[in-house]
RNA sequence: GCCCCCAUCGUCUAGUGGCCUAGGACAUCGCCCUCUCACGGCGAAGGCAGGGGUUCAAAUCCCCUUGGGGGUACCA
């Protein structure tokens, strides 16, 4: 019905965010949307700022929201720092071209001054909810004589534009996502404020003027905008445009099925770069939220997203975020890292621990590479690497308690101890193909399985008892290391009279 | 209050009238691998919200109910 393959190459869609300081991720997911759309048809994909609320409007904020699209790898064609031909791009700047239109649309008795303060509004509207109705502005402003315009000016009130709206029949909107939805005029679409008191636009307004003059073709957004595109249309009619396609795709829910809200958790996109999720995770499992591809596939490259995207495969309803799958996909990017490429990920957050210096010697990386080799299965978070790895870079690592008192108070935790330490003393390489067979004759000696021996080793060398393969901990370790935290720990035993 | 949207395993989804004794993924549980934890492999449990129609045949179409979400601003 509604075929893409027309609109190719000729395909405009844009991201509008306000600078509210960061960027929610379904807001991110938004762009996501809009970014694929325009990559699938090779189309144009545009940023605006509106940034209309002024007060809430800074630079930085603003700034936070292109980096959060940077680290995603969203970028744009035209917009911030880019240019293009239908700037400017931030709606502040714009408001001579709102002004025009409203204008316009004042000349055709399109709209007009309305001097109803807010409080006589909300009493009215309170009134009509009382009785049951639908709440919409009674129009009482709409044929006011030049006398009375005067008059209401005279008692100190400053108007607000309000939009003419259709007094009968009905608005369609042919959404590509859930068809044709009706709303009837006179109910639905009342005489709402194009420009508020103190100049500015209101956003139903100024998304029309913007998306019109940018040469928007498609408006993909939240569903939560549904209800306000009939207005929009009658904006686009009334100023003689012709409406984009819209395409409203399904909120995101928190566990609770509310909207997702930061009482849910992290939900800007800054945070989760911070905690160590890689971009094309967030991208992937984004991607999944309110769009699927068939009924296998769940992980794709950003190239097969962009091949497989469609609007037409986005579903109704509204998707949950599952913080637990987003670890887990995390986790798969990890895997499929180079070894260079989770380094370059981890060394900020092993820096940052102090584990690692600003400069960093061959030898050091070449340590640290091994370290990641034996972490990349268990990471599920970047930022893991910090705890998993801490006994690798500092010597006075901590003992968890409980584990300490589980695995190093039997009996025998001293002879085995100081056995293993006698066979690494005496070891020409720390490497299973040596250390196996060694270990092994202790077994017999001490009448206990390789966990027995392994177990109290683990704790010894790391603190814990999770950890990469012992012989593997033992090699990176050195042996140096290896007796320097054997005799730690015995003496650290002895001190709490555990043995 | 009024209006709009939505409804398949706990979650994300496949399913567009017969291919469905409903498929996949995450999570859960069990087994295998095994020195712990991961990874990996195998397997289990788990769903068409309810009620009416239409049809030879319905998860798929229609209606109602219920439930959830959104809108209803001089916010965006």
């Amino acid at each position: 019905m509604w075929e893409e393959g027309f609109f190719m190459s000729s395909v405009r869609v844009r991201f509008a965010p306000s600078p509210t300081g960061y960027l929610h991720v379904g807001g991110a997911r938004t762009a996501l949307f809009n970014w694929l759309f325009a990559r699938h048809h090779s189309g144009v994909f545009v940023l605006r700022i509106e940034d209309t609320d002024a007060a809430r409007s800074t630079e930085a904020a603003t700034q936070v929201i292109l980096d959060a699209l940077e680290y995603l790898g969203l970028d744009w064609d035209e917009g911030p720092g880019r240019g293009g031909d239908y700037g400017p791009y931030y709606q502040s700047q714009r408001l001579n071209l709102y002004k025009e239109y409203a204008a316009t649309l004042i000349e055709r008795g399109r709209a007009y001054e309305c001097y109803c303060t807010p409080e006589e509004l909300d009493q009215r509207r309170q009134e009509q909810m009382k009785q049951g109705r639908d709440t919409r502005y009674d129009g009482r402003c709409r044929h006011l004589s030049e006398e009375e315009r005067q008059a209401l000016k005279a008692q100190g009130r400053v108007p607000v534009i309000r939009f003419a709206s259709l007094e009968e029949g009905e608005t369609l909107v042919e959404d590509l996502v859930r068809g044709t939805v009706t709303f009837d005029n006179i109910t639905q679409v009342d005489d709402f404020v194009i420009f508020k008191s103190d100049g500015m636009p209101t956003y139903n307004f100024a998304v029309v003027v913007d998306d019109a003059l940018m040469k928007i073709t498609h408006v993909i957004r939240g569903e939560d905008h549904l209800s306000n595109t009939p207005k929009q249309i009658q904006i686009y009619e009334a100023l003689g445009f012709e409406p984009p396609k819209f395409a409203h795709i399904p909120m995101i829910l928190g566990p609770d099925k509310s909207l997702l809200s930061k009482r849910h958790g992290a939900t800007s996109v800054t945070q989760f770069q911070d905690e160590g999720y890689l971009a094309s995770a967030m991208v992937n499992y984004l991607s999944l939220l309110g769009w699927g591809y068939d009924d296998s596939q769940t992980i794709f490259s950003i190239s097969e997203l962009i091949e497989k995207f469609s609007i037409g495969r986005v579903s109704k309803n509204p998707a949950v975020f599952d913080i637990q799958k987003l670890e887990w996909m995390n986790g798969v990017y990890i895997r499929e890292l180079s070894l260079d490429e989770l380094y370059e990920a981890a060394l900020p957050y092993w820096q940052k621990a102090g584990f690692l210096p600003e400069e960093v010697s061959a030898e050091v990386k070449e340590y640290a590479l091994k370290i990641l080799k034996e972490l990349q299965t268990r990471l599920k978070l970047v930022a893991d690497a910090v705890d998993l790895a801490q006994y690798f870079f500092v010597d006075d690592y901590p003992y968890q308690e409980e584990i300490v008192q589980k695995i190093l108070t039997k009996p025998q935790t001293e002879d085995i101890m100081n056995y293993v330490h006698g066979v690494i003393k005496d070891a020409p390489k720390l490497d299973e193909e040596y250390l196996k067979p060694q270990f092994q004759v202790g077994l017999e000696k001490f009448g206990i399985k390789m966990g027995g021996l392994i177990q109290p080793i683990r704790v010894a060398l790391t603190g814990t008892n999770v950890s990469p393969g012992i012989y593997d901990v033992l090699e990176l370790l050195g042996k140096e290391r290896v007796l320097a935290r054997i005799e730690r720990t015995l003496v650290m035993l002895r001190e709490k009279e555990l043995i």
